[in-house]
DNA sequence: TCAAAAGTGTTTGTTATACACCCATGT
DNA sequence: ACATGGGTGTATAACAAACACTTTTGA
Protein backbone atom coordinates (compact mmCIF):
# COMPACT_ATOMS: atom_id res chain seq x y z
CA UNK A 1 0.00 0.00 0.00
CA UNK A 2 2.79 2.49 0.57
CA UNK A 3 4.32 1.71 -2.37
CA UNK A 4 1.05 3.31 -4.23
CA UNK A 5 1.38 6.26 -1.91
CA UNK A 6 4.92 6.22 -3.32
CA UNK A 7 4.01 5.95 -6.38
CA UNK A 8 0.95 8.83 -6.13
CA UNK A 9 2.91 11.09 -4.28
CA UNK A 10 5.82 10.83 -6.96
CA UNK A 11 3.37 12.53 -9.44
CA UNK A 12 4.17 16.09 -6.97
CA UNK A 13 7.97 15.59 -6.99
CA UNK A 14 8.73 14.67 -10.43
CA UNK A 15 11.94 13.01 -9.70
CA UNK A 16 9.63 10.35 -8.48
CA UNK A 17 7.97 10.09 -11.47
CA UNK A 18 8.13 5.95 -12.35
CA UNK A 19 9.51 4.85 -15.62
CA UNK A 20 6.88 4.19 -18.39
CA UNK A 21 3.95 6.41 -17.53
CA UNK A 22 2.79 9.25 -19.74
CA UNK A 23 4.11 13.05 -18.48
CA UNK A 24 1.75 15.61 -18.02
CA UNK A 25 -1.16 13.33 -17.68
CA UNK A 26 -2.50 11.77 -14.36
CA UNK A 27 -5.81 9.76 -13.11
CA UNK A 28 -7.98 10.68 -10.33
CA UNK A 29 -10.44 8.65 -8.53
CA UNK A 30 -13.22 9.64 -6.97
CA UNK A 31 -14.66 6.92 -4.77
CA UNK A 32 -18.19 7.55 -3.35
CA UNK A 33 -19.19 5.04 -0.64
CA UNK A 34 -22.25 5.07 1.80
CA UNK A 35 -22.37 5.16 5.76
CA UNK A 36 -25.88 4.84 7.24
CA UNK A 37 -27.34 7.18 4.93
CA UNK A 38 -24.33 9.37 4.15
CA UNK A 39 -22.31 9.95 1.25
CA UNK A 40 -18.45 9.28 2.00
CA UNK A 41 -15.25 9.76 -0.21
CA UNK A 42 -12.09 8.17 0.03
CA UNK A 43 -9.24 10.00 0.23
CA UNK A 44 -5.74 9.52 0.51
CA UNK A 45 -2.62 11.02 2.65
CA UNK A 46 0.24 11.92 1.00
CA UNK A 47 3.71 10.56 2.87
CA UNK A 48 6.46 12.18 0.78
CA UNK A 49 6.54 15.21 -1.59
CA UNK A 50 5.59 18.81 -1.91
CA UNK A 51 2.02 18.28 -0.43
CA UNK A 52 3.12 16.24 1.96
CA UNK A 53 0.27 15.54 4.83
CA UNK A 54 -2.11 17.04 2.74
CA UNK A 55 -5.09 14.88 1.44
CA UNK A 56 -6.15 13.89 -2.01
CA UNK A 57 -8.29 11.87 -3.88
CA UNK A 58 -6.26 8.32 -4.83
CA UNK A 59 -4.83 8.21 -8.47
CA UNK A 60 -1.47 8.26 -10.42
CA UNK A 61 -0.03 8.24 -13.63
CA UNK A 62 -0.87 6.17 -16.91
CA UNK A 63 1.58 4.08 -18.53
CA UNK A 64 1.93 3.66 -21.67
CA UNK A 65 0.81 0.26 -22.26
CA UNK A 66 -2.02 0.87 -20.43
CA UNK A 67 -5.73 2.41 -21.22
CA UNK A 68 -7.36 5.08 -18.72
CA UNK A 69 -9.89 3.17 -17.06
CA UNK A 70 -7.58 0.27 -16.41
CA UNK A 71 -5.39 2.67 -15.22
CA UNK A 72 -8.28 4.00 -12.87
CA UNK A 73 -8.94 0.70 -12.00
CA UNK A 74 -5.44 -0.54 -11.20
CA UNK A 75 -4.87 2.67 -8.71
CA UNK A 76 -8.48 2.35 -7.24
CA UNK A 77 -7.73 -2.19 -6.79
CA UNK A 78 -3.71 -0.77 -5.34
CA UNK A 79 -5.20 1.41 -2.72
CA UNK A 80 -8.46 -0.66 -2.05
CA UNK A 81 -8.17 -4.51 -2.96
CA UNK A 82 -11.62 -3.66 -4.40
CA UNK A 83 -12.01 -5.00 -7.91
CA UNK A 84 -15.23 -5.16 -10.62
CA UNK A 85 -16.43 -1.54 -9.61
CA UNK A 86 -18.73 0.56 -11.48
CA UNK A 87 -15.89 3.00 -12.89
CA UNK A 88 -16.75 5.60 -14.93
CA UNK A 89 -15.12 8.39 -16.49
CA UNK A 90 -16.15 11.68 -15.16
CA UNK A 91 -14.18 14.37 -16.63
CA UNK A 92 -10.38 16.16 -17.64
CA UNK A 93 -9.45 18.72 -15.78
CA UNK A 94 -6.86 20.62 -17.10
CA UNK A 95 -6.52 24.45 -15.70
CA UNK A 96 -2.73 25.83 -16.41
CA UNK A 97 -2.42 26.10 -13.26
CA UNK A 98 -4.11 23.31 -11.46
CA UNK A 99 -0.80 21.49 -10.64
CA UNK A 100 2.51 23.47 -9.27
CA UNK A 101 5.59 23.75 -11.23
CA UNK A 102 4.44 21.60 -14.58
CA UNK A 103 1.56 21.18 -16.51
CA UNK A 104 -0.36 18.13 -16.10
CA UNK A 105 -3.55 17.37 -16.45
CA UNK A 106 -5.83 14.86 -14.84
CA UNK A 107 -8.68 12.38 -16.04
CA UNK A 108 -10.96 11.80 -13.45
CA UNK A 109 -12.78 8.83 -13.22
CA UNK A 110 -15.24 7.65 -10.33
CA UNK A 111 -16.90 4.47 -8.31
CA UNK A 112 -19.62 3.47 -6.02
CA UNK A 113 -18.40 1.08 -3.49
CA UNK A 114 -21.00 -1.18 -1.88
CA UNK A 115 -21.58 -1.21 1.65
CA UNK A 116 -19.57 -4.65 1.77
CA UNK A 117 -15.97 -3.10 0.43
CA UNK A 118 -16.74 -0.03 2.08
CA UNK A 119 -15.40 -1.89 5.31
CA UNK A 120 -12.71 -4.00 3.14
CA UNK A 121 -11.50 -0.30 2.81
CA UNK A 122 -11.23 1.01 6.33
CA UNK A 123 -10.22 -1.85 7.60
CA UNK A 124 -7.29 -2.02 4.78
CA UNK A 125 -3.55 -1.67 6.21
CA UNK A 126 -3.43 1.61 4.45
CA UNK A 127 -3.50 3.53 7.37
CA UNK A 128 -3.48 6.53 5.19
CA UNK A 129 -6.60 5.94 3.33
CA UNK A 130 -9.83 7.31 5.02
CA UNK A 131 -13.62 8.10 4.22
CA UNK A 132 -14.73 11.05 4.98
CA UNK A 133 -18.42 12.59 4.60
CA UNK A 134 -19.16 15.05 1.74
CA UNK A 135 -20.09 17.78 4.22
CA UNK A 136 -17.02 17.24 5.73
CA UNK A 137 -14.16 17.06 3.28
CA UNK A 138 -10.78 18.39 4.97
CA UNK A 139 -8.37 20.79 3.15
CA UNK A 140 -7.70 19.03 -0.38
CA UNK A 141 -4.72 18.94 -2.94
CA UNK A 142 -4.24 20.85 -6.01
CA UNK A 143 -7.78 21.31 -7.74
CA UNK A 144 -9.53 18.23 -6.25
CA UNK A 145 -12.26 20.58 -4.39
CA UNK A 146 -13.11 20.90 -7.62
CA UNK A 147 -13.38 17.74 -8.70
CA UNK A 148 -15.18 16.05 -5.81
CA UNK A 149 -17.64 19.01 -6.41
CA UNK A 150 -18.37 18.20 -9.98
CA UNK A 151 -18.47 14.45 -8.98
CA UNK A 152 -21.13 14.94 -6.46
CA UNK A 153 -23.19 17.03 -8.98
CA UNK A 154 -22.57 14.30 -11.64
CA UNK A 155 -23.73 11.47 -9.27
CA UNK A 156 -26.86 13.57 -8.30
CA UNK A 157 -27.90 13.75 -11.92
CA UNK A 158 -27.13 9.97 -13.11
CA UNK A 159 -28.22 8.44 -9.90
CA UNK A 160 -31.81 10.07 -11.33
CA UNK A 161 -31.47 8.43 -14.54
CA UNK A 162 -29.24 5.32 -14.06
CA UNK A 163 -29.87 2.86 -11.75
CA UNK A 164 -26.16 3.34 -9.99
CA UNK A 165 -26.91 3.71 -6.69
CA UNK A 166 -27.50 -0.15 -6.20
CA UNK A 167 -23.79 -0.08 -6.25
CA UNK A 168 -23.69 1.52 -2.54
CA UNK A 169 -26.01 -1.23 -1.38
CA UNK A 170 -25.07 -4.73 -0.16
CA UNK A 171 -26.30 -7.25 -2.40
CA UNK A 172 -29.54 -7.87 -0.42
CA UNK A 173 -30.96 -4.89 0.88
CA UNK A 174 -34.43 -3.64 2.21
CA UNK A 175 -36.34 -0.80 0.30
CA UNK A 176 -36.25 1.24 2.93
CA UNK A 177 -32.11 1.13 2.70
CA UNK A 178 -32.46 1.95 -0.83
CA UNK A 179 -34.58 4.94 -0.16
CA UNK A 180 -32.46 6.30 2.42
CA UNK A 181 -29.47 5.90 -0.30
CA UNK A 182 -31.41 8.16 -2.73
CA UNK A 183 -32.18 10.33 0.10
CA UNK A 184 -28.36 10.81 1.30
CA UNK A 185 -27.07 11.53 -2.39
CA UNK A 186 -29.96 13.36 -3.63
CA UNK A 187 -30.32 15.23 0.07
CA UNK A 188 -34.26 15.76 0.18
CA UNK A 189 -37.18 13.25 1.77
CA UNK A 190 -38.88 11.00 -0.33
CA UNK A 191 -42.74 10.30 0.34
CA UNK A 192 -41.92 6.24 1.39
CA UNK A 193 -45.14 4.94 -0.44
CA UNK A 194 -44.53 6.40 -3.62
CA UNK A 195 -40.81 5.54 -3.52
CA UNK A 196 -41.88 2.09 -3.01
CA UNK A 197 -44.58 1.90 -5.78
CA UNK A 198 -42.36 3.63 -8.49
CA UNK A 199 -39.06 1.03 -7.49
CA UNK A 200 -41.42 -1.84 -7.97
CA UNK A 201 -43.29 -0.57 -10.71
CA UNK A 202 -40.09 -0.66 -12.87
CA UNK A 203 -39.34 -4.70 -12.24
CA UNK A 204 -35.65 -3.94 -11.53
CA UNK A 205 -36.05 -5.86 -7.87
CA UNK A 206 -36.01 -9.35 -7.21
CA UNK A 207 -36.96 -10.24 -4.10
CA UNK A 208 -34.47 -12.83 -2.04
CA UNK A 209 -37.57 -14.65 -0.28
CA UNK A 210 -35.94 -13.77 3.00
CA UNK A 211 -36.22 -11.36 5.36
CA UNK A 212 -34.28 -8.89 7.63
CA UNK A 213 -33.00 -10.39 11.15
CA UNK A 214 -31.95 -9.17 14.12
CA UNK A 215 -34.51 -5.86 14.09
CA UNK A 216 -36.78 -4.50 16.77
CA UNK A 217 -39.80 -4.53 14.54
CA UNK A 218 -41.52 -5.87 11.12
CA UNK A 219 -38.73 -7.63 9.28
CA UNK A 220 -38.50 -6.27 5.71
CA UNK A 221 -38.30 -8.03 2.24
CA UNK A 222 -34.82 -8.30 1.14
CA UNK A 223 -34.28 -7.64 -2.19
CA UNK A 224 -31.41 -7.83 -4.86
CA UNK A 225 -30.78 -6.01 -7.66
CA UNK A 226 -31.76 -7.78 -11.22
CA UNK A 227 -28.93 -6.93 -14.07
CA UNK A 228 -30.57 -9.16 -16.57
CA UNK A 229 -34.22 -7.09 -16.27
CA UNK A 230 -32.17 -3.76 -16.43
CA UNK A 231 -30.02 -4.86 -19.65
CA UNK A 232 -33.65 -6.29 -21.17
CA UNK A 233 -35.36 -2.66 -20.29
CA UNK A 234 -32.27 -0.74 -21.85
CA UNK A 235 -32.51 -2.04 -25.20
CA UNK A 236 -35.93 -1.68 -25.46
CA UNK A 237 -35.52 2.08 -24.46
CA UNK A 238 -36.33 2.25 -21.23
CA UNK A 239 -36.05 5.05 -19.03
CA UNK A 240 -35.13 4.99 -15.76
CA UNK A 241 -36.06 8.08 -13.57
CA UNK A 242 -36.12 8.42 -9.70
CA UNK B 1 -6.77 28.07 -43.05
CA UNK B 2 -3.90 25.83 -45.00
CA UNK B 3 -1.86 27.11 -41.73
CA UNK B 4 -4.74 25.69 -39.69
CA UNK B 5 -4.40 22.32 -41.58
CA UNK B 6 -0.94 22.41 -41.44
CA UNK B 7 -0.84 22.42 -37.42
CA UNK B 8 -3.64 19.55 -37.22
CA UNK B 9 -1.51 17.58 -39.85
CA UNK B 10 1.36 17.99 -37.82
CA UNK B 11 -0.51 15.98 -35.29
CA UNK B 12 -0.10 12.85 -37.52
CA UNK B 13 3.88 13.85 -37.84
CA UNK B 14 5.55 14.44 -34.90
CA UNK B 15 7.70 16.10 -36.94
CA UNK B 16 5.39 18.37 -37.20
CA UNK B 17 4.19 18.92 -33.57
CA UNK B 18 4.69 22.82 -33.01
CA UNK B 19 7.04 23.82 -30.27
CA UNK B 20 5.32 24.66 -27.39
CA UNK B 21 2.48 21.85 -26.74
CA UNK B 22 1.67 19.28 -25.07
CA UNK B 23 3.36 15.87 -26.40
CA UNK B 24 1.00 12.55 -25.70
CA UNK B 25 -2.34 14.88 -25.32
CA UNK B 26 -4.40 16.19 -28.25
CA UNK B 27 -8.16 18.43 -28.55
CA UNK B 28 -10.61 16.81 -30.94
CA UNK B 29 -13.16 19.17 -31.73
CA UNK B 30 -17.16 17.47 -32.45
CA UNK B 31 -19.19 20.07 -34.35
CA UNK B 32 -22.30 19.79 -34.77
CA UNK B 33 -25.12 22.02 -37.65
CA UNK B 34 -28.69 22.04 -39.09
CA UNK B 35 -29.10 21.80 -42.35
CA UNK B 36 -33.10 22.08 -42.91
CA UNK B 37 -33.73 19.60 -40.27
CA UNK B 38 -31.03 17.44 -41.02
CA UNK B 39 -27.86 17.33 -37.97
CA UNK B 40 -24.66 17.58 -39.64
CA UNK B 41 -21.21 17.43 -38.72
CA UNK B 42 -17.75 19.45 -39.58
CA UNK B 43 -15.02 17.35 -40.94
CA UNK B 44 -11.49 18.53 -42.17
CA UNK B 45 -9.52 16.82 -44.47
CA UNK B 46 -5.83 16.18 -43.58
CA UNK B 47 -3.29 18.36 -46.29
CA UNK B 48 -0.19 16.05 -45.56
CA UNK B 49 1.16 13.35 -43.00
CA UNK B 50 0.04 9.82 -42.75
CA UNK B 51 -3.49 10.13 -42.96
CA UNK B 52 -3.42 12.53 -46.08
CA UNK B 53 -6.52 12.57 -47.88
CA UNK B 54 -8.52 11.52 -44.46
CA UNK B 55 -11.16 12.72 -42.90
CA UNK B 56 -10.83 14.09 -39.38
CA UNK B 57 -12.38 15.74 -37.14
CA UNK B 58 -10.93 18.85 -36.35
CA UNK B 59 -8.24 19.09 -33.87
CA UNK B 60 -4.85 19.65 -32.10
CA UNK B 61 -2.51 20.02 -29.67
CA UNK B 62 -2.49 21.90 -26.80
CA UNK B 63 0.17 24.62 -25.76
CA UNK B 64 1.57 24.91 -22.33
CA UNK B 65 0.04 27.99 -21.19
CA UNK B 66 -3.41 27.26 -22.55
CA UNK B 67 -6.52 25.80 -21.07
CA UNK B 68 -8.36 23.14 -22.54
CA UNK B 69 -11.23 24.81 -23.43
CA UNK B 70 -9.30 27.48 -24.57
CA UNK B 71 -7.52 24.94 -27.07
CA UNK B 72 -10.42 23.44 -28.29
CA UNK B 73 -11.67 27.25 -28.66
CA UNK B 74 -8.77 28.39 -30.81
CA UNK B 75 -8.56 25.01 -32.82
CA UNK B 76 -12.30 25.66 -33.62
CA UNK B 77 -12.23 29.71 -34.61
CA UNK B 78 -8.92 28.94 -36.40
CA UNK B 79 -10.70 26.54 -38.63
CA UNK B 80 -14.29 28.43 -39.29
CA UNK B 81 -13.62 32.00 -37.85
CA UNK B 82 -17.01 31.24 -35.18
CA UNK B 83 -16.23 32.29 -32.02
CA UNK B 84 -18.62 32.36 -28.86
CA UNK B 85 -20.16 28.95 -28.96
CA UNK B 86 -21.65 26.47 -26.46
CA UNK B 87 -18.69 24.68 -26.20
CA UNK B 88 -18.60 21.38 -23.77
CA UNK B 89 -16.03 18.80 -22.82
CA UNK B 90 -17.43 15.45 -24.21
CA UNK B 91 -15.13 12.78 -22.95
CA UNK B 92 -11.75 12.23 -22.95
CA UNK B 93 -10.49 8.98 -25.58
CA UNK B 94 -7.15 7.25 -24.52
CA UNK B 95 -7.55 3.54 -26.22
CA UNK B 96 -3.41 2.97 -25.61
CA UNK B 97 -3.91 1.61 -29.85
CA UNK B 98 -6.06 4.65 -30.83
CA UNK B 99 -3.27 6.68 -32.51
CA UNK B 100 -0.50 4.48 -34.60
CA UNK B 101 3.18 4.83 -33.43
CA UNK B 102 3.00 6.75 -30.69
CA UNK B 103 0.76 6.97 -27.30
CA UNK B 104 -1.76 9.96 -28.07
CA UNK B 105 -4.52 10.60 -25.80
CA UNK B 106 -7.30 13.07 -26.93
CA UNK B 107 -10.07 15.10 -24.77
CA UNK B 108 -13.15 15.42 -27.05
CA UNK B 109 -15.09 18.79 -26.73
CA UNK B 110 -18.58 19.61 -28.98
CA UNK B 111 -19.93 22.68 -30.30
CA UNK B 112 -23.08 23.26 -31.44
CA UNK B 113 -23.14 25.60 -34.34
CA UNK B 114 -26.00 28.23 -35.71
CA UNK B 115 -27.80 28.23 -38.54
CA UNK B 116 -26.21 32.01 -39.88
CA UNK B 117 -22.77 30.03 -38.77
CA UNK B 118 -23.50 27.33 -40.57
CA UNK B 119 -22.90 29.15 -43.57
CA UNK B 120 -19.91 31.24 -42.07
CA UNK B 121 -18.21 27.87 -42.15
CA UNK B 122 -19.69 26.39 -45.62
CA UNK B 123 -18.40 29.86 -47.41
CA UNK B 124 -14.96 30.01 -45.81
CA UNK B 125 -11.70 29.70 -47.86
CA UNK B 126 -10.84 25.94 -45.94
CA UNK B 127 -11.67 24.22 -48.84
CA UNK B 128 -10.98 21.29 -47.17
CA UNK B 129 -13.35 21.57 -44.07
CA UNK B 130 -16.95 20.12 -44.98
CA UNK B 131 -20.26 19.68 -43.64
CA UNK B 132 -21.74 15.67 -43.67
CA UNK B 133 -24.80 14.50 -42.50
CA UNK B 134 -24.94 11.87 -39.81
CA UNK B 135 -25.83 9.53 -41.81
CA UNK B 136 -23.29 9.93 -44.94
CA UNK B 137 -20.19 10.16 -42.96
CA UNK B 138 -17.10 8.89 -44.85
CA UNK B 139 -14.66 6.67 -43.28
CA UNK B 140 -12.55 8.82 -40.50
CA UNK B 141 -9.22 8.59 -39.50
CA UNK B 142 -8.29 7.01 -35.91
CA UNK B 143 -11.09 6.55 -33.53
CA UNK B 144 -13.32 9.23 -34.72
CA UNK B 145 -16.09 7.50 -35.75
CA UNK B 146 -16.29 6.88 -32.15
CA UNK B 147 -15.74 10.21 -31.17
CA UNK B 148 -18.77 10.83 -33.31
CA UNK B 149 -20.99 8.20 -32.28
CA UNK B 150 -20.39 8.88 -28.67
CA UNK B 151 -20.87 12.34 -29.06
CA UNK B 152 -24.46 12.04 -31.11
CA UNK B 153 -25.86 9.82 -28.27
CA UNK B 154 -24.65 12.42 -26.01
CA UNK B 155 -26.30 15.20 -27.68
CA UNK B 156 -29.22 12.91 -27.76
CA UNK B 157 -29.34 12.74 -24.36
CA UNK B 158 -28.17 16.53 -23.90
CA UNK B 159 -30.87 18.26 -25.76
CA UNK B 160 -33.91 16.89 -23.72
CA UNK B 161 -32.20 17.95 -20.60
CA UNK B 162 -30.96 21.43 -21.74
CA UNK B 163 -32.38 23.92 -23.67
CA UNK B 164 -29.06 23.52 -25.69
CA UNK B 165 -30.95 23.50 -28.70
CA UNK B 166 -31.38 26.55 -29.34
CA UNK B 167 -27.75 27.20 -30.15
CA UNK B 168 -28.27 25.47 -33.20
CA UNK B 169 -31.47 27.95 -34.63
CA UNK B 170 -30.60 31.68 -35.92
CA UNK B 171 -31.32 34.36 -33.38
CA UNK B 172 -35.25 34.39 -34.59
CA UNK B 173 -36.83 31.43 -35.40
CA UNK B 174 -40.12 29.63 -35.42
CA UNK B 175 -41.94 26.86 -33.54
CA UNK B 176 -42.36 24.73 -36.20
CA UNK B 177 -38.02 25.06 -36.63
CA UNK B 178 -37.55 24.18 -33.32
CA UNK B 179 -39.89 21.42 -33.59
CA UNK B 180 -37.95 20.47 -36.86
CA UNK B 181 -34.37 20.65 -34.72
CA UNK B 182 -35.43 18.31 -31.97
CA UNK B 183 -36.96 15.69 -34.46
CA UNK B 184 -34.04 16.15 -36.38
CA UNK B 185 -31.70 15.63 -33.26
CA UNK B 186 -33.88 13.18 -31.98
CA UNK B 187 -34.47 11.14 -34.71
CA UNK B 188 -38.39 11.22 -34.29
CA UNK B 189 -41.81 12.54 -35.18
CA UNK B 190 -43.14 14.61 -32.37
CA UNK B 191 -47.37 16.47 -32.25
CA UNK B 192 -47.28 20.13 -33.20
CA UNK B 193 -49.73 20.93 -30.72
CA UNK B 194 -48.41 19.32 -27.83
CA UNK B 195 -44.50 20.25 -28.38
CA UNK B 196 -46.16 24.11 -28.61
CA UNK B 197 -47.59 23.55 -25.67
CA UNK B 198 -45.01 21.93 -23.94
CA UNK B 199 -42.59 24.50 -24.90
CA UNK B 200 -44.48 27.71 -24.29
CA UNK B 201 -45.17 26.39 -20.76
CA UNK B 202 -41.60 26.83 -19.49
CA UNK B 203 -41.31 30.81 -20.54
CA UNK B 204 -38.38 30.51 -21.97
CA UNK B 205 -38.85 32.10 -25.67
CA UNK B 206 -39.39 36.07 -26.18
CA UNK B 207 -41.81 36.86 -28.75
CA UNK B 208 -40.04 39.15 -31.46
CA UNK B 209 -43.64 40.43 -32.12
CA UNK B 210 -42.84 39.67 -35.64
CA UNK B 211 -43.43 37.21 -38.07
CA UNK B 212 -41.75 35.19 -40.88
CA UNK B 213 -41.76 36.78 -44.77
CA UNK B 214 -42.05 35.45 -47.68
CA UNK B 215 -43.25 31.90 -47.06
CA UNK B 216 -46.48 30.45 -48.96
CA UNK B 217 -48.85 30.17 -45.72
CA UNK B 218 -49.69 31.91 -43.19
CA UNK B 219 -46.75 33.46 -41.36
CA UNK B 220 -45.58 32.32 -38.28
CA UNK B 221 -44.27 34.50 -34.98
CA UNK B 222 -40.59 34.28 -34.33
CA UNK B 223 -39.17 33.91 -30.69
CA UNK B 224 -35.77 34.11 -29.39
CA UNK B 225 -34.73 32.37 -26.44
CA UNK B 226 -34.47 34.05 -23.23
CA UNK B 227 -31.24 32.88 -21.48
CA UNK B 228 -32.22 35.52 -18.74
CA UNK B 229 -35.40 33.10 -18.06
CA UNK B 230 -33.59 30.45 -18.29
CA UNK B 231 -30.40 31.07 -15.88
CA UNK B 232 -33.74 32.55 -13.16
CA UNK B 233 -35.08 29.05 -13.92
CA UNK B 234 -32.44 26.63 -13.19
CA UNK B 235 -31.50 28.53 -9.68
CA UNK B 236 -34.77 27.41 -8.52
CA UNK B 237 -34.21 24.25 -9.69
CA UNK B 238 -36.29 23.88 -12.46
CA UNK B 239 -36.22 21.09 -14.92
CA UNK B 240 -36.21 21.44 -18.66
CA UNK B 241 -37.35 18.09 -19.98
CA UNK B 242 -38.44 17.52 -23.99
C1' DT C 1 -59.95 28.10 -53.99
C1' DC C 2 -56.54 25.14 -52.59
C1' DA C 3 -52.36 23.69 -50.38
C1' DA C 4 -49.56 24.31 -46.49
C1' DA C 5 -48.52 25.46 -42.33
C1' DA C 6 -50.21 28.31 -38.06
C1' DG C 7 -52.45 27.79 -34.17
C1' DT C 8 -56.48 26.19 -30.67
C1' DG C 9 -59.50 22.95 -28.20
C1' DT C 10 -60.96 18.75 -26.15
C1' DT C 11 -61.09 14.10 -24.68
C1' DT C 12 -59.00 10.31 -22.46
C1' DG C 13 -55.90 7.78 -19.86
C1' DT C 14 -51.84 7.84 -16.95
C1' DT C 15 -48.99 9.43 -13.35
C1' DA C 16 -47.57 12.19 -9.31
C1' DT C 17 -48.52 13.79 -4.69
C1' DA C 18 -50.15 13.79 -0.29
C1' DC C 19 -51.70 11.59 3.36
C1' DA C 20 -54.45 8.19 6.09
C1' DC C 21 -54.27 3.86 7.47
C1' DC C 22 -53.33 -1.11 9.08
C1' DC C 23 -49.62 -4.84 10.01
C1' DA C 24 -45.81 -7.27 12.36
C1' DT C 25 -42.34 -7.66 15.85
C1' DG C 26 -38.86 -7.03 19.65
C1' DT C 27 -38.51 -4.86 24.05
C1' DA D 1 -48.68 -2.03 25.16
C1' DC D 2 -46.09 0.64 22.44
C1' DA D 3 -42.58 2.21 19.51
C1' DT D 4 -40.66 1.44 15.13
C1' DG D 5 -40.57 0.66 10.73
C1' DG D 6 -43.14 -2.44 6.97
C1' DG D 7 -46.44 -2.15 3.83
C1' DT D 8 -51.27 -0.85 1.36
C1' DG D 9 -55.10 2.17 -0.20
C1' DT D 10 -57.13 6.16 -2.14
C1' DA D 11 -58.60 10.97 -3.52
C1' DT D 12 -57.07 14.69 -6.06
C1' DA D 13 -54.61 17.21 -9.23
C1' DA D 14 -51.44 17.58 -12.89
C1' DC D 15 -49.89 15.89 -17.16
C1' DA D 16 -49.20 13.45 -21.67
C1' DA D 17 -50.99 11.67 -25.98
C1' DA D 18 -53.99 11.64 -29.68
C1' DC D 19 -56.46 13.92 -32.84
C1' DA D 20 -60.17 17.04 -34.62
C1' DC D 21 -60.61 21.44 -35.67
C1' DT D 22 -60.32 26.61 -37.23
C1' DT D 23 -57.28 30.36 -39.21
C1' DT D 24 -54.22 32.75 -42.34
C1' DT D 25 -51.71 33.40 -46.46
C1' DG D 26 -49.35 33.10 -51.11
C1' DA D 27 -49.78 31.10 -55.42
Amino acid sequence: MSETNHRYSAHVEPSFTPKNVIKSLSIDNLIFGLDHGKLDILLVKHKVGLSKGQWALPGGFIRHDENLRDAASRHLHELTGVTDLYLEQLKTFGRVDRFPSERVITVAYYALVSAEDYKLVAGNNASDACWFGIHELPELIFDHKEIVDFGIQHLQQQVRRRPIGFNLLPEKFTLLQLQELYEGILDTKLDKPNFRRKIMKMNLLTSCEEKQTGVAHRAAKLYRFDEQAYQALTEKGFSFEI
